[in-house]
DNA sequence: TGACTCAGCGCG
DNA sequence: AAAGCGCGCTGAGTCA
């Protein structure tokens, strides 16, 4: 049975059938009309699933005509992989473990109670990095520190799918909350693009840091001979010629018998010694974090022919920002910046948006001035031409403690400037500290709901509140008030400017998409997944290579390139006017095309 | 030996 | 100078 041809699916459900089934795994797909209507159902074997979706996108269930069917399926990481292994790539889905994960906290759900009740969708991302460790931990370690896996089948899926849209239906904002969850799974769609394509990694350039930096790589593993000679060089300044600089403690034993009077070994704190240890010791570490971080080690690892594949987890974090697991994607050093490098006759297009959060603020709370001291120009810049502080330095430091909570030093000075000039902006971050203090919740623009403070943190309220509490128990309870105060207050500007990169990156894809294959130009390899029976797969066309947080970077064609750039100012425009309609706020780039991703 | 915490530092 | 949000990773150190 197929959808009647009149009427393409709206939807269509992916799940897998019960029983390993003779000649290998079957796997569901059931259509849904737009009003939900089940309007047909077919199984097939696993191996047919990348030919049957490809069909639907581009031509056969209903590609035509702007009706490329939304694809619901339990978890992005455990679905697409496979696909784009194959040279599929899908236009919309819905993931069901990211949005759970979204509506069962946030207040705009007037009724989550179903939706909580189904525990088994509240699940850790699934570990694409290893999916077999995964599957290893369930068979020895079930029980204890495993973390959960949402189910993959069929009936399931089309369960949770019907509680979820019950829930956007009957919530106070629907509208508001569709896309966020669209922003959301596209999120997921990028997240297992980008890991398959790679960023474009010169490893001949990487070595050539190193060598620079910390001397040849060593034979084996032990250091690296400039580094030795560093270690060597402070060693004899604090003359005690055996101590090991890599252990904080016995440096720190060290640092003292040298009269160098410092409570711990951080930088921040050596500076302030003028003993001529201070500077070659402040080289070494710089030189050992270089090396234990992102040294040859890490090359070996995480950089295989030309591609490096971090695994991104979006909405690892509880703001909606995307965390990493494994590879550090959110810590490239800059000093490595000149080793992501485009192919032969391609570019790297990279853009990030100055000063994300402040205008995601300004957008939110509809904060006139503070939108129009940021428009088209640096936001700091701004607050200095209209006299609210002195140089930008400062303005860094009011906004920043503004958004962070700070009360103390320079940036607790600063703040209350901040809050006579742009009433509306410090009274939507104020009013999320002091719900955040009262143990409440705070939301993002889009309605994305930070988690209650914990059962510990109830109890050291409780206990300060007690009739024999004592000064140190008071003590506690407001500390911990204030930490999560701080918390709630970041949390809603953290989170809706993560929306808008949301929204940014969601268009983009779309836009990049819809770029023609540039016939003169040499492929560039998209995807290779280790299990997957075919070879690795090509583009000609410019596709997304990297994200974090308020910066993207594309891969194109040399002769795609300004149009690469031009989608993605167009995306970031939308993505504004998608979010805050005509909220006077704008998101400015600074946008750079070369060979490699250095901004100059 | 593995599992844990901590200090320190990289990124936004 | 350090502080005030969110992360991940490494190596040292500790415990069993």
């Amino acid at each position: 049975m197929t959808s009647a041809p009149d009427q393409p699916p709206a939807a269509c459900v992916l799940g897998t059938l019960p029983g390993p089934g003779f000649e290998g795994r079957r796997i569901g797909i059931v259509d849904l009309d737009r009003e939900g209507r089940e309007i047909g159902r077919i199984d097939l074997a696993e191996d047919a699933l990348p030919d049957h979706v490809r069909d639907r996108e581009t031509g056969a269930g209903g590609g035509q005509n702007g009706s490329r069917p939304r694809w619901i399926f339990s978890d992005t990481p455990k679905w697409y992989p496979p696909l784009l292994a194959a040279g599929v790539s899908i236009e919309r889905c819905h993931d069901l473990r990211l949005t759970h994960a979204i509506l069962a906290r946030s207040e705009l759900v007037t009724a989550p109670e179903a939706l909580r009740a189904a525990s088994d969708w509240d699940a850790a991302p699934a570990d694409a990095a290893a999916p077999e460790q995964a599957a290893a931990l369930f068979d020895v370690d079930a029980g204890r520190g495993f973390i959960p896996q949402v189910p993959h089948d069929l009936e399931a899926a089309l369960a949770e799918y019907a509680r979820q849209t019950t829930a956007i239906e009957t919530a106070s904002d629907p509208g508001r909350l569709r896309l966020l969850l669209a922003a959301e799974s596209a999120g997921g769609l990028v997240a297992a693009e980008m890991r398959a394509a790679g960023v474009p990694w010169d490893e001949v350039e990487h070595d050539r840091i190193l060598s620079d930096l910390l001397g040849p790589r060593p034979i084996r593993d032990g250091k690296p001979a400039k580094m030795l000679a560093k270690a060597e060089e402070v060693r004899a300044a604090l003359d005690d010629p055996r101590v090991n600089l890599d252990s904080p403690n016995r440096l720190l034993a060290a640092l003292r018998n040298a009269g160098i009077n410092v409570a711990s070994t951080s930088k921040w704190e050596l500076r302030t010694s003028e003993h001529p240890a201070i500077e070659p010791l402040l080289e070494y570490k710089k030189m050992a974090r270089l090396l234990s971080a992102n040294g040859w080690h890490w090359l070996d690892e995480w950089v295989d022919e030309g591609r490096y594949r971090p695994v991104y987890v979006p909405g690892g974090v509880v703001t909606g920002r995307w965390a990493a697991s494994g590879g550090g994607a959110l810590q490239i050093p800059r000093q490595l910046r000149p080793a992501l490098r485009a192919d032969e006759e391609w570019r790297l297009v990279s853009a990030d948006v100055a000063q994300l959060e402040p205008r995601a603020l300004a957008a939110m709370s509809g904060d006139r001035a503070m939108a129009e001291a940021g428009f088209g120009r640096d936001l700091y810049s701004g607050l200095v031409d209209a006299g609210v502080v002195a140089t930008r330095q400062e303005a860094k430091i009011a906004v920043l403690g503004a958004m962070y909570g700070s009360t103390t030093g320079e940036a607790g000075a600063l703040v209350p400037r901040l809050r006579q000039n742009f009433p509306a902006a410090m009274h939507l971050v104020d009013s999320a500290a002091e719900a955040g203090r009262q143990g409440g919740v705070v939301s993002t623009w889009l309605g994305r709901t930070s988690p209650p403070p914990s059962e510990g943190w109830q109890r050291l309220q409780r206990a300060a509140n007690r009739f024999d509490a004592t000064g140190a128990d008071e003590q506690r309870a407001r500390r911990a008030a204030g930490d999560h105060g701080r918390f709630t207050r970041n949390f809603v500007v953290q989170g809706t400017a993560a929306e808008w990169a949301l929204a940014w990156l969601a268009d983009l894809r779309l836009r990049l998409e819809r770029l023609p294959e540039i016939d003169g130009a040499p492929e560039s390899r998209v995807a290779a997944h280790p299990a997957a029976a075919s070879g690795p797969v090509f583009s000609r066309r410019a596709h997304l290579v990297f994200f974090l947080h308020d910066e993207v970077i594309v891969h194109a064609p040399a002769e795609q390139a300004d149009q690469a750039a031009e989608a993605i100012r167009a995306a970031a425009a939308s993505a504004g006017r998608l979010l805050f309609g005509d909220a006077p706020v704008d998101f400015p780039l600074d946008l750079s095309i070369g060979e490699r991703a250095i901004k100059d």
